[in-house]
DNA sequence: ACCTGAACACCGTTCAAGT
DNA sequence: ACCTGAACACCGTTCAAGT
C-alpha cells in the first residue's frame, strides 16, 4: 500500500517570509517543500476533505508529505493540537473573502448576509470538516462556533453597535445569529455527506432499519419524496431573512420582541 | 489502574423478557448481572457521561462491566456500531418522558413546547452524548438530527397535519425545527462543557490565546461580562416561541411568510 | 454458550541516534 | 537543524482455545 503519485499540484502557498535556506537533500521547487506548521495544517485540511476525518492519523499524514510521522511533532505538539489547528485554518479561511466585509452604506442586513453566506461556503467547500467546527470545545465559551474567533465577534458586535443596536441587543443578536448558523449548517452538510457517505456499505443499510416495521410510519412513507428534497439553500435564506427581520424588530423598539407583539 | 468499586447501584434495568437462565458461576442477583446488548449500550451511556467520549475504549467498558474488551463482540459488533447503539439510546429516552405528549386539545404549539423541552432535558442530562448526536450520519437524509428516530417524524408530522398545515408547510416546519434544536442545544452544551471541561489543563488556556492581542478587540473586552452571561434557557424559550409563532403564520396563510409582511 | 489469551495490525508519542 | 528507527503503551478486532 504505498501512497499513490496523484500530486502534481504546484499550489503549495508558501512565499512567506524567509524564502527556504538551501537545503542540500531536497532543493526548493524540485518536489518536497519545507515542513512547517502551515504546511501542515494545510495538508490536513486536504487530506480530511479527500479521506474523512477518521482516516487522519500522524502516520498517513506523514506519509502523505513525504515524511515520517515522528518529524510532524517538531511543529505540532499533539494530533489533538493539530485538529485545533485546522478549525482554525478552515475558519480564517473566511478572511480572504472578498464578499465578506461591511460595504459602507448598506446597512448591518447587508453584512449580516454576507456573512452567513460567507460561512455557508466554507461549510459546503469541507464538509468534512465542518462537524469538527462545530464540536470542538471553543477557547472561551463566548466565542461560539461556527464563528470561533475573536476577529468575527468583534466585527460582529461593531457592526450592529454602530447601527444603533445597544449592548444587550447586540450580544443577543450574535448568540442567535451563532445558533442559526451552526444548526443549518450542521444539517445540510450531514445531509450532503449522507447521500454519497458511507464508506463502501455493500447494500442499502436503511433497508434493514427501515424495513422493520414501516408500516408504523405511514405519514413518513406517504410524504417520503417531499422529505427527500433538498431545500437547503431556501430554507437558509429563508431562515436567514427571518432573523434579520426580528432583529430588525428589536432595534427599532429598543427589547426583544414577545409573543403576540404584533397584534391589534 | 484497577477499576474503581463504586458502583453499588441496584439500578441496572433488566426485567425485559426471559429472565436471566441460571449461571454456574454468576448467579443472578449477585453482582455482575448477565452480558447483553442493553446493558453493554446504557454502561457506554453512563461511561460517557462520566469520563467523556474520548475515554470510552472497548477495553475500558469491559473492565467496566467486569469482563475483557474480547467478551463484548458478541453482543456489538464494532465500537463504530456502539456508538450507533449510544446515540439511540439517549434518544429513545424520549419516549419515556411523561411530559412529552399530544395532549388533547391543547394543540400542537403545546406539542412543540414539550417535545422542544424534552429534548433539551436529554441534551442536558448528556451533556458529553449530545455532540455524537448531533455529528453521526443519519440512516437516511431526511432522519434529521437531534431527534433522529422514524418514531418522532412520524409524530410530527401527523400533529402537524392533523392541526391543518398542509404537507409541504408540515415537511419545512419539521426541518426548521430540527435546525433550532440541534443549533441551540449543541451550543449551549458546549457552551456547559467549557466552563468545567479541559481535562486537567494547568493554567489558564485562555490566557495564551487572548493575552496575544486583547486590544484589537476593544468591544469584545468592553461586554466581557455581558458576553460570559449563560442566558440559554431564555435564549431557548424566546427562539422556541419565534418559531412557533412563525409557523402559525405559515398555518394561517398557507405558505411561508416573506419578509415585510406583516408592514402596511 | 460464553468468556479469555494470545496475537495482529495499527495508533499517538518519546527519544536517542543519525546526517 | 532536521529527520528517522526503534521502542512504549495503548488501540480495535479476530480466533482458537478454554470452561
Amino acid at each position: 500500500m504505498d501512497e499513490p503519485r496523484a500530486d502534481a499540484d504546484p499550489d503549495s502557498p508558501e512565499g512567506r517570509g524567509g524564502a527556504a535556506a538551501v537545503m542540500p537533500a531536497a532543493p526548493p521547487g524540485s518536489g518536497r517543500a519545507a515542513l512547517d506548521r502551515r504546511r501542515i495544517i494545510g495538508a490536513a485540511v486536504e487530506f480530511i476533505d479527500a479521506q474523512g476525518l477518521a482516516a487522519l492519523t500522524m502516520r498517513r499524514l506523514g506519509a502523505h508529505l513525504g515524511v515520517e510521522a515522528m518529524a510532524l511533532y517538531r511543529y505540532v505538539p499533539s494530533r489533538e493540537n493539530l485538529l485545533d489547528g485546522v478549525v482554525e485554518a478552515v475558519i480564517d479561511e473566511l478572511y480572504g473573502d472578498p464578499d465578506v466585509h461591511l460595504e459602507p452604506g448598506h446597512g448591518w442586513q447587508d453584512y449580516l448576509q454576507r456573512l452567513a453566506h460567507g460561512v455557508r461556503r466554507i461549510a459546503l467547500a469541507h464538509p468534512e470538516v465542518f462537524p469538527l467546527v462545530a464540536t470542538r470545545p471553543p477557547a472561551a465559551p463566548w466565542v461560539r462556533p461556527p464563528l470561533r474567533s475573536l476577529r468575527w465577534v468583534e466585527s460582529f458586535l461593531v457592526a450592529l453597535i454602530d447601527s444603533g443596536f445597544n449592548q444587550e441587543a447586540a450580544v443577543s443578536a450574535y448568540r442567535a445569529y451563532s445558533s442559526f448558523l451552526l444548526g443549518h449548517l450542521l444539517l445540510e452538510v450531514s445531509q450532503k455527506g449522507v447521500a454519497v457517505n458511507a464508506e463502501d456499505q455493500p447494500e442499502g443499510v436503511e433497508e434493514a432499519q427501515e424495513a422493520a416495521d414501516l408500516s408504523q410510519y405511514p405519514t413518513v412513507v406517504r410524504l417520503e419524496s417531499l422529505l427527500s428534497l433538498d431545500e437547503s439553500a431556501a430554507e437558509f435564506e429563508e431562515a436567514l431573512e427571518n432573523l434579520l427581520e426580528r432583529l430588525e424588530v428589536v432595534l427599532r423598539e429598543g427589547r426583544a420582541p414577545r409573543r403576540g407583539d404584533h397584534r391589534d
